[in-house]
DNA sequence: CGATATTCCTAGTATTCCCATAGGATATTA
DNA sequence: TAATATCCTATGGGAATACTAGGAATATCG
């Protein structure tokens, strides 16, 4: 349920790059990130439609953030990949269901999904291309196999 | 990448029923949730060998929870039917990290993991349970649009 | 006992999604 | 104009998911 597909951790790691080194091909950001250049072209294109990245073409061209680094939400950049979380179909089309909003099980995945999202919304890139100042949170992570 | 399994929908349809109405058979579960019921009966089982269910064999047996239904955190049922929640691989084996500032990210997936399995844990299976009948929406594959 | 109802076990299949690759078209500039 | 880059579309392999199928083991009831 929880397991983060490549092409996100993929665009994560290119941002956190471009966040670092301000403005590079992906062919650069690929080959020091260790990602297939071809997919991270798409995936590029696809953070560039969302409004993350800006792009230059011709011979001196490359990508670049948009917006300050302190300004991207990383759930901006989930959505960018993912589209909007959304655990269940019913979430935000509450006629699927007979009952609507006394249906507890879509209550119950709402939860989730704000929990989900208020944490996405409040890390952001700047968080994680300076890793110095980014401290997680301190719940019990104690869970075995 | 939080899309929940049909399996995981169906597991925590199938116990709300059991919590409410005592005890039942794979197939009249599966008849009443709308759920396919061979499919019913493998999910059933992984609960079992998570100890959420008992189960009694032959002519008058069935399911019935094997725990009050107060006492079943819902990252219980979450864990008998996908395991831990674990966005990257390496949120609990560090060692898998020999890539320097490419693994910066890890506490970051880290603090997601935190903050969905406080939730889970927040919440039960009495929770869900509690209210008065409900249709739930059809199967996955029924929906037509 | 014997018919019946139930869980339990194993294997197979169809489909969907994810990741990656390939080949080029378009744009910019040194 | 040659080189470098983004942009576009199509496709295939592999893994996971959702289900299907058949039957073996077990317990109950008449
Ligand atoms: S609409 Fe999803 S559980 Fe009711
Ligand atoms: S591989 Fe994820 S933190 Fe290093």
């Amino acid at each position: 349920m929880f397991q983060v597909p490549a092409k996100t951790q993929y665009a994560i790691r290119a941002l956190v790059h471009l966040a670092r080194n301000g403005s590079d091909s992906a062919a650069r950001i690929a080959e020091a990130q260790k990602i297939s250049p071809k997919y991270l072209e798409g995936i590029l294109n696809q953070l560039k439609l969302s409004g993350l990245v800006a792009s230059d073409r011709g011979r001196s061209g490359g990508y670049r953030l948009a917006k300050d680094s302190e300004s991207i939400a990383m759930i901006e950049v989930v959505r960018a990949t993912e589209g909007e979380i959304r655990p269940v179909e019913c979430v935000d089309r509450a006629n699927l269901c007979a009952l609507g909003d006394l249906c507890m099980p879509r209550k119950f995945w709402i939860g989730l999904k704000d929990a989900v999202n208020s944490y996405l919304s409040s890390v952001s890139l700047a968080d994680l291309a300076e890793d110095s100042a980014f401290a997680f949170h301190a719940n019990p992570s104690d869970e075995g196999e």
